[in-house]
DNA sequence: GCCCCGCGTCAAGAACCCGTCAACGACGGT
DNA sequence: ACCGTCGTTGACGGGTTCTTGACGCGGGGC
């Protein structure tokens, strides 16, 4: 079964799309700010999201960058502005479609399927990185060290290692990470990376000094390096 | 590159799409019909496709199907057609995206960069160039010797020698060297690529005072030698 | 045989980049 | 209203990298 975020904070039309949707059959959880999508998503891994961009607490573009920083759900904007520069901003934030309201469902439903089928099926690969000295879990967004205790993470710096760690080997450069984790216009502000890379060694390597796992390339990016069995 | 095949029977649309496109630095390649742009399609192997619905010779949503029946490249329509009933034909179809015209540029080159980046960064074929005495990864960005131990190779280290190792066997000029590192206003400064091959040759050829992999074309340039089995 | 140009080598100073720390402001939660 | 967390920003010391000049060598032209 599938199983659809909606996003919405009218409940008159939260309600209609709830309808329409468990008619063909999906399962359907809603979620009415954006700080409740973001915690609903993490809870229950929807399949897909449909994310109206009006929302009372904060900018709907902030929710798909917040979603996406830890997985790669079909996001379906629902929006009543039109104009380009708000679909290029979502679009551009990670989203995976952008349907101006008013809309007609069986658009909007197709737009559905066609990003449901896109994503596959679900792959439910639960994304595990192991090392000598820590343990994550990308999809259940766990880090622990070689003891079992548990690290915290704040969201930058997941999305930050995420971005290193789910290529193994691979130097992935300054500007990908800035973009991929602060957003495409962001590409010089190499300090970011320099503070959270920082923190992120502290709370990870064992010689916070002397980086086993989080090696750094300069003038070009960082790399994560696996244990050599 | 990412290649970008574009179908459209209409020139003036399929050159301003050109035009916007290249300007992006996109690689593209056009067709002016269905039968055309199948056969374009198994070719070029694009990496994204913009198709018109509006073909002469046969039905938009049809070259849909025939795509789909070998690959899972992304593809977009664009359509003069605003109905829900050509929406959802097309999306079921196969589309990932269902453009109306008139479109603004920016709103298409959105939704193009998604459909790309749901796509994967495209893979494919992790470049390696291989020797009896070192590896290199080009994607990864690695260096290592026969042993297995890595090497250390700084930005413009990188540069000169990835400039020199994509084409094996080739005789690659100064000039060329000097301007694809350091710039196009650089072309003289000969003495930067003495001391760059000097160093990359003391880091990978087994014996750097006789090159066996980094020859000198004196007066003209330098070139890779691989293995000749 | 001599000269000269281009190449390889080396070293040193300059320029750049990184890691680190601390301070600030914005938010949410209590 | 207070407090703690998080993201952003600036400054500084130390290390790496780039640039630049000098020197010796060797081959081709004269």
């Amino acid at each position: 079964m599938t199983l659809v975020l909606v996003v919405e904070d009218e409940p008159q039309i939260s309600r209609a799309l709830v309808i329409n949707l468990k008619a063909r059959d999906y399962e359907v959880v809603t979620a009415g700010s954006g700080r409740d999508a973001l915690e609903t998503a993490a809870r229950e891994k929807p399949d897909a999201v449909l994310l109206d961009l009006g929302l009372p607490d904060m900018d709907g573009v902030d929710v798909v960058r917040g979603l996406r920083g830890w997985t790669a759900v079909p996001i379906l904007i629902l929006s009543v502005r039109d104009t380009e520069r708000d679909k290029v901003d979502a679009l551009d934030a990670g989203a995976d479609d952008y349907v101006t309201k008013p809309f007609g469902i069986d658009e909007l439903l197709a737009r559905l399927r066609a990003a449901l089928r896109r994503a596959g099926p679900h792959d439910a690969e639960d994304a595990v990185v192991e090392t000598a000295h820590f343990r994550l879990d990308l999809t259940d967004r766990r880090a622990e060290l070689g003891d079992g205790s548990a690290v915290h993470l704040t969201p930058t710096e997941w999305g930050v290692l995420e971005a290193i760690v789910s290529h193994p080997g691979r130097l992935v450069t300054q500007r990908q990470l800035l973009q991929q984790v602060w957003g495409p216009e962001y590409g010089e502000e190499t300090n970011y990376l320099r503070v959270y890379m920082a923190q992120l060694r502290r709370k990870l390597e064992p010689d916070p000094s002397r980086p086993r796992y989080l090696h750094t390339e300069p003038g070009i990016g960082y790399r994560f390096l696996p244990d050599t069995p």
